[in-house]
DNA sequence: ATCCTATCCTGTAGGC
DNA sequence: TGCCTACAGGATAGGA
């Protein structure tokens, strides 16, 4: 979406709010941009590559409230936290907001952007290689953490966030809490198959608003109604009926149905 | 090596 | 109404 909007265009000018971020954006950066046209738009995991010629390539990550807002208006309404405006050659603009300030932007030399710190140490894109059930059980052979916290660490697959986590553990029938190590082959396969489905659909309908989230127009993402166990705590599981836990895990909050995704949770359809 | 915790920030919802 | 606490899409430094 982004790439249909921006690819070809032409930044004319930038303007910095200088507030930190995760870490603070190069003063150099308007200088640098200055006249660069988009070439296109690529993703790896939640990282965002916005393709410039001459060779640059800005990146950037929304952490838990960033977003990118485009808008064709040369006037847009004024926002509180834009910390970055692009302005382009024909009056457009994208302008990345961030309340929190956990995003980051950065620009790299693209021969050198598998070097960046931040990309070089993340795991596959499971859309550029779908990962298969056989590979994620050997990865995590000997593995002693909860199978939650598995599919959140970047380094291992790139692109599961929380709520993905949760969805993906309930569609393949797996219990959050199990070690990682501890899963069996039919079960990783079953994960494996989930991921790509949910990413891929949650993607397709632009995301998850369950607060604050806003696409590229500063809309509401579409997922929030396929969601199954997210944020879903004391209702219904739709599988099986069964009030749907909330638990904690690294800090972090947990969905799952616990007859769906018991400890020897059964693979036969239910509906009690 | 692996795992876990705390930390960086602001906004908002809910209880009293 | 206002005050207070808890919690929120994430990554990562540093300690066990």
């Amino acid at each position: 979406m982004l790439e249909v909007s921006v690819r070809g265009r032409t930044i004319a000018s930038v303007r910095l709010s200088g507030a930190k971020l995760r870490s603070r954006i190069a003063p150099s950066l308007p200088s640098r941009l200055r006249r660069r046209r988009v070439t296109g738009v690529r993703r790896h995991g939640k990282y965002l590559l916005i393709d410039l010629d001459e060779d640059l390539t800005l990146l950037s990550h929304l952490g838990m409230s960033g977003r990118w807002l485009f808008s064709t208006d040369g006037r847009p309404a004024p926002l509180p936290h834009v910390h970055v405006r692009l302005a382009f050659a024909d009056g457009s603009s994208l302008r990345f907001q961030d309340p929190r300030r956990f995003g980051m932007l950065r620009l790299v030399r693209r021969d050198r952007l598998w070097r960046d710190p931040s990309l070089a140490i993340l795991g596959p894109d499971p859309f550029a290689s779908p990962p298969a059930g056989e590979w994620l059980h050997r990865l995590a052979r000997g593995a002693r953490v909860s199978v939650k916290n598995f599919l959140l660490d970047q380094r291992r697959l790139a692109g599961i966030g929380n709520i993905y986590a949760s969805e993906i553990l309930h569609r393949g029938r797996v219990d959050p809490r199990r070690r990682a190590g501890a899963l069996g082959r039919e079960e990783w396969n079953a994960v494996a198959a989930e991921i790509p489905r949910v990413l891929g659909e949650a993607i397709e309908r632009m995301g998850t608003t369950f607060r604050s989230y806003r696409t590229l127009w500063n809309e509401p993402g579409g997922y929030g109604e396929k969601l199954l166990v997210y944020d879903r705590a004391g209702e219904p599981c739709r599988r099986c009926g069964t009030p749907i836990k909330r638990i904690v895990q690294g800090q972090r909050s947990t969905y799952f149905c616990p007859r769906c995704q018991g400890r020897k949770a059964s693979r036969a359809p239910a509906r009690s």
